[in-house]
DNA sequence: ATGGTAGCTGCGCTA
């Protein structure tokens, strides 16, 4: 089983990219952050042709997560638990029906910025939130993933200039601290046990040329629990989407699963 | 030190 996150940053405007990318690589699962989209708006049945099962998480204008699989989806859960009042629409969690079953978590996480403010304490109560629906899956000992548009530079080697970032909510030490108590709990951070090291990256600013100097930043995460671990095969970065027309501002990551 | 781009929306907000 192979499974793709992918900030595809609106999917109105990039489903010429969305298309092809799903026909060229062929994720069996596609979690897509960045809809930035309606339910009712998403080019649900473009994707259905392609044999993707299609279930949408969005909101008008911001945010947004879906998932796409070849594979049959079971118990589908929309938003993540711990604030009734909280209506932006960033978490999804689905069944993927494998040779084994996975629960597969796709996420995105606030940005966060400006640091510090409201904007920054939504993401720390968010990462708390996340944390606490991490530990309710882990109790359950199945293969569980959690992935998605993190937000968060894990350490200086995931950027290739760490003093841009300096101050800014995805490096800050506060929210390091906060994924680090994720990986904490058991998790498995999927590109860091490939050995892969420093100087990799899946998101390049459309700004100052950023793609062009490959001034990037890791910001793209799959964590896996321990079960979920014994079944990684690799995980890779899809970076070449960067250079295509029109493309995101991220790329995919992908995990690959004996499952 | 500043400004640079993109998407959605409706000329500002988010990233």
């Amino acid at each position: 089983m192979r499974i793709a996150s992918f900030n595809i940053n609106g999917v109105k405007a990039r489903l010429p990219v969305l298309l092809d990318w799903l026909t060229e690589s062929a994720p069996d699962v596609a979690c897509l952050q960045e809809i930035k989209s309606v339910d009712d708006g998403f080019p649900r049945t473009e994707i259905e042709d392609l044999g993707y099962q299609v279930e949408t998480h969005g909101q008008k204008g911001f945010n947004g997560v879906a998932i796409l699989s070849k594979l049959p989806l079971e118990d589908i859960s929309r938003g993540l638990p711990g604030d009734e009042s909280d209506e932006q629409a960033r978490y999804i969690e689905a069944t993927v029906i494998g040779s084994r079953p996975v629960r597969v978590c796709g996420l995105y996480l606030p940005n966060g910025n400006p640091a510090p403010g409201p904007k920054y304490d939504y993401k720390l109560a968010w990462m708390a939130r996340l944390e606490a629906q991490m530990r309710v899956h882990l109790a359950t000992e199945e293969p569980v993933i959690f992935c998605g548009d993190y937000n968060i530079i894990p350490q200086d080697e995931d950027a290739a200039t760490p003093s841009d970032w300096t101050g800014d909510a995805l490096a800050l030490p506060e929210s390091r601290a906060a994924f680090r108590r994720m990986l904490a709990l058991g998790l498995t951070e999927a590109f860091r046990a490939r050995q892969h090291g420093g100087g990799h990256y899946s998101f390049w600013d459309y700004q100052a040329g950023a793609w062009n100097r490959n001034n990037g930043i890791r910001i793209d995460h799959h964590l896996l629990t321990p079960q979920a671990a014994d079944l990684l095969r690799d995980c890779w970065i899809e970076k070449d989407q960067r250079g295509r027309e029109k493309p995101s501002d991220h790329v995919p990551v992908w995990i690959e699963l004996d499952a």
